[in-house]
DNA sequence: ATGAAAGCGCTAACAG
DNA sequence: CTGTTAGCGCTTTCAT
């Protein structure tokens, strides 16, 4: 049985609340410095641990920060690991916890909204698909929610510079040379990857290409062999520029089942910044979108949101920065 | 504001502790069908949703599980990746959360536990280093605690098979005809380790091979070029089984800026069952330790010890099977 | 079958 | 400066 604050207050004598003044760190309170020293003593000498739940229940606050996603990938997707790390980061620096709210496939929005607000967590970072009824759900919810990655209606959200990262890249692929040109869009519509699409048909245009030079095919994870039989098609050298990293690694994966030589008939760009620190292999062109800085500052603004009880932000987005990853498939 | 069960009591007539009973899926009390069907009702039109903390203080239970790893790496490291990701997927079926608990460096083991023993987690999955004053602690404490990788003293433990890994190994490697070998140990001592040491110079007696045959090297992450100096003035073909698949991989990657051709003058195999599924790129042969089978006994060992007050389980080891993952790294 | 009362351990308001 | 009182929202025991 852990030992409470009452427990001290019986063993010196005093009231419990004055116990808990000390102990709370409450610099309001005056105590004299002898009983302080009292009850800090008989506290480390008891090895007394305020009860976490209690003050949670009494102040309101938890100081347990939420992430959750909706999408049904765990911790091993490197989106997520990226997230994950940073906000374990910046959680411990802030003297927070985090919670993993696990997507638990089959629930309803209704249902995994009602956990959220259990009273467990202060605030959310969601990483969510923008059409989710959970968005909307929580976009008229008291409970302060910060999205990353994806911009959603009526949610503070932190993305990264997505059109930016598009032009670094087709400037590059320029330079190389390139005139044929792909784009690879999700099959769902995703606000970042539909604002690459834009500024790669910006791009094209730009630079004065056909509409024979350049084309944009959506495409599922599952079918990266359909993808490459349309691609070939397509004047070479050909660079396929895709949504994601997980895409571009498929495509190369499927290119290199063939024999086609990447970048050589094919260069392949990503957008992400994953790179393989793993067994020797071809680095990535990709965009790096720092992840993890746009979980630190999604981070920031929801501390500083559950703070500022009426959040004068209004759901805005706020873009952070990229850098374009040169590699060898492109 | 949240409604609680006060405001449907009122709204119903009825007494809070009423409205509890029914919400609390208590199937103890009986409640009249009437009354318990105004009250889902009510509960589901005001969207009632109890408040956990209170819950939890009142119970004395949570419904969260802790995951402390006193490694300085993060979700990041496939190894905690594989744990929290199995650990995720275990909690959501048993309607448990998990928390992770940053390791926050310059910590004292005292003030970690203290933080672990604030009442927010009924139990604890641990992965440390054995000699770390917090496993010492944990022995003495009752927080339900379950070690995973390896083996810790007064702490139940669900490992790996080691040693049988290690033998699956060196038969695949015999069969290729290796007579050279070396084994790369860490630099601080852990019990998996050490097991594995153990079963491979079983292994080299047991064949038959003279000493100058085959070495031990001790190697630190950040000197692999070190190593390396030392491997190539043994005998070649020279098949190198290092400790964990991390090491194993910064091998491969020295060998090949050497131009070291793998496997023919030196084959790499590891441990611990991490395969690339980025850019092409060789396979390493490896054991696959399951440790997300691993994470997931340890978290049904817990959970059984958090529930049977008297956890009569004396700490004890559990070791679960491992596979060979041939490659083409050796 | 339901209500009244108590209490989990803490913090906050108000006395004195 | 410190004690008394109250209450966060819930579960549990004891009446009725």
């Amino acid at each position: 049985m852990p030992i409470t604050a009452k427990d001290i207050a019986r063993e010196l004598n005093l009231s419990q609340p004055t116990v808990s003044r000390v102990l709370s760190g409450d610099k309001q309170h005056r105590v004299s410095e002898t009983t302080r020293q009292r009850i800090l003593d008989a506290a480390k000498r008891l090895r007394y641990q305020p009860n976490a739940v209690a003050r949670s229940l009494r102040r309101g606050r938890t100081g347990i920060i939420g992430l959750y996603a909706n999408h049904n990938y765990d911790v091993r997707n490197e989106f997520l690991g990226a997230i994950i790390g940073s906000l374990q980061h910046g959680c411990a620096c802030r003297n927070l916890d985090l919670l993993l709210h696990s997507a638990h496939s089959g629930r309803s929005a209704e249902d995994v909204y009602a956990k959220l607000r259990d009273g467990r967590i202060d605030g959310l970072i969601l990483h969510a698909d923008p059409d989710d009824a959970l968005v909307e759900i929580l976009g008229k919810s008291s409970l302060p929610v910060v999205a990353i990655a994806d911009r959603m209606p009526d949610l503070p959200t932190v993305t990264c510079e997505d059109s930016d990262g598009m032009h670094q890249l087709i400037a590059y692929l320029w330079e190389q040379g390139h005139r044929h040109y792909a784009y690879l869009s999700p099959q769902k519509f995703l606000v970042s990857a539909d604002r690459r699409q834009a500024a790669f048909l910006s791009e094209m245009r730009n630079r004065g290409l056909q509409k024979s030079g350049y084309c944009v095919l959506p495409i599922d994870y599952e079918a990266t062999e359909v993808a490459l039989d349309i691609l070939m098609q397509q004047g070479r050298p050909l660079a396929v520029c895709c949504w994601n990293d997980r895409t571009a690694y498929n495509l190369l994966h499927a290119c290199l089942e063939r024999g086609i030589r990447v970048p050589d008939e094919i260069a392949i760009t990503g957008f992400d910044g994953f790179r393989s620190h793993k067994a020797p292999a071809q680095q990535l062109v990709t965009v790096d979108c720092h992840w993890g800085e746009v979980a630190l500052k999604a981070l920031s603004i929801l501390t500083s949101l559950i703070n500022n009880q009426e959040g004068v932000l209004d759901p805005q987005e706020v873009r952070l920065p990229v850098t374009l990853l040169a590699g060898d498939t492109a």
